[in-house]
DNA sequence: CTACAATGTGAATGTCTATTCACATAAAGG
DNA sequence: CCTTTATGTGAATAGACATTCACATTGTAG
């Protein structure tokens, strides 16, 4: 049995996102070498070839992850100048994201955020992190250009606003039928927008 | 080496609370009949005498989480005629659970609800749509006492009061240590309560 | 075209896991 | 006090796992 070999560069790449795709599906539970390998068409050994070992392979689908979420605060903020609609924007990018059932970017609201070795863990906390600052950062624009209420913090707009994507993606990923994700966005939102703006 | 015996239903509940205490601690991932059973002073073959197997004692343990999280809904209700300051408790609640490093319930409502056998994640999301139908039913009664907003489902309320409590948790499970958890409860608040209240 | 380095393979190893079972011991009732 | 039954023990089994290594194959540089 032979398979086409690909330079190290390019296979890396590749088992990273197919490692995302995994610990996305199935949890660090689930996640193993012979499942990632097999994902990929490889045997479970050439997964050693380019990565020195599983916690290797796992902090480099971290890069995927955090390439995937920064990129769509970036491609709400190319949409729009004003940082209210910004953050409608990314919120429903987020539930087309989740709707879509390949919500990638949620584990990182997940409680496998909180586990694992330290060096890993730290990294998904800087992810996490960083992906606050962001919001936060439109939502401090917002309120310099006097569209958002000033008497709130910046940080605490952001973990609401972190707040309407979370749980919405858990009923999804429970698998409750009857939610209404977009009446729920919808209704979200207005909620959110009447809260924050400047009165 | 001998222990001192208990009765199955004894017995049976000790586990059931060590194992949903070792499963909030180290998630799926981490748990095992060896820890669990060291966690109470017993050698690994003994849960066996207690329950089938892995799966009946894990689905025990969420026996004990939904009274714990349950158990806090009706403490909060018992305090407060005035559904608005329900909520407010429950949210106090929450935090304090949150800050005590015990924060059971929310943990494993993130990510783990999607997984794991079919009947346990059942018993999961039926748990967390239980306690969303009480959140819902708090808003409710707000609703019909005219101290909250009647142009937004209760549901959405109850989603976003959800929102306010996970993302916390995750900051505080994930150790970052300049988080400052009273202010973003206070603040969480202040919006969500501006947000829903009737005009 | 040929050798060499990079990449892939299959078998092997050792650790951890859940589960079972024959045996031991504590508790409780007669 | 003694017997029975529930509970606990330690060893054994079988499977999954991560990782290693000797060997095979591919692609490519000279």
């Amino acid at each position: 049995m032979s398979t086409q070999k690909l330079n190290t560069e390019a296979r890396r790449e590749q088992i990273a996102r197919a490692a995302l795709e995994l610990f996305t599906r199935e949890g660090l539970e689930g996640f193993s070498i012979a499942k990632l390998s097999a994902s990929v068409g490889l045997v479970p050994s050439a997964i050693y070839r380019h990565f020195k070992g599983k916690e290797e392979v796992l902090v480099a689908s971290l890069d995927v992850l955090r390439d995937k979420l920064y990129g769509l605060v970036e491609a709400a903020r190319d949409e729009s100048d004003d940082p209210v609609d910004v953050l409608e924007r990314l919120l429903r990018k987020h539930a087309r994201l989740i709707a879509s059932g390949k919500a990638a970017p949620h584990i990182l609201l997940s409680s496998d955020a909180a586990r694992g070795h330290a060096k890993r863990r730290a990294k998904l906390h800087r992810i996490f992190v960083g992906y606050m600052h962001r919001i936060e950062g439109i939502a401090a624009e917002g309120q310099a250009m006097g569209v958002i209420r000033k008497d709130v913090g910046a940080e605490t707009i952001a973990l609401l606003f972190a707040g309407m994507i979370q749980p919405a993606a858990l009923m999804m990923s429970a698998g409750e039928k009857n939610f209404d994700l977009k009446s729920h966005v919808n209704q979200s939102w207005k909620l959110f927008h009447q809260a924050i703006r400047q009165k």
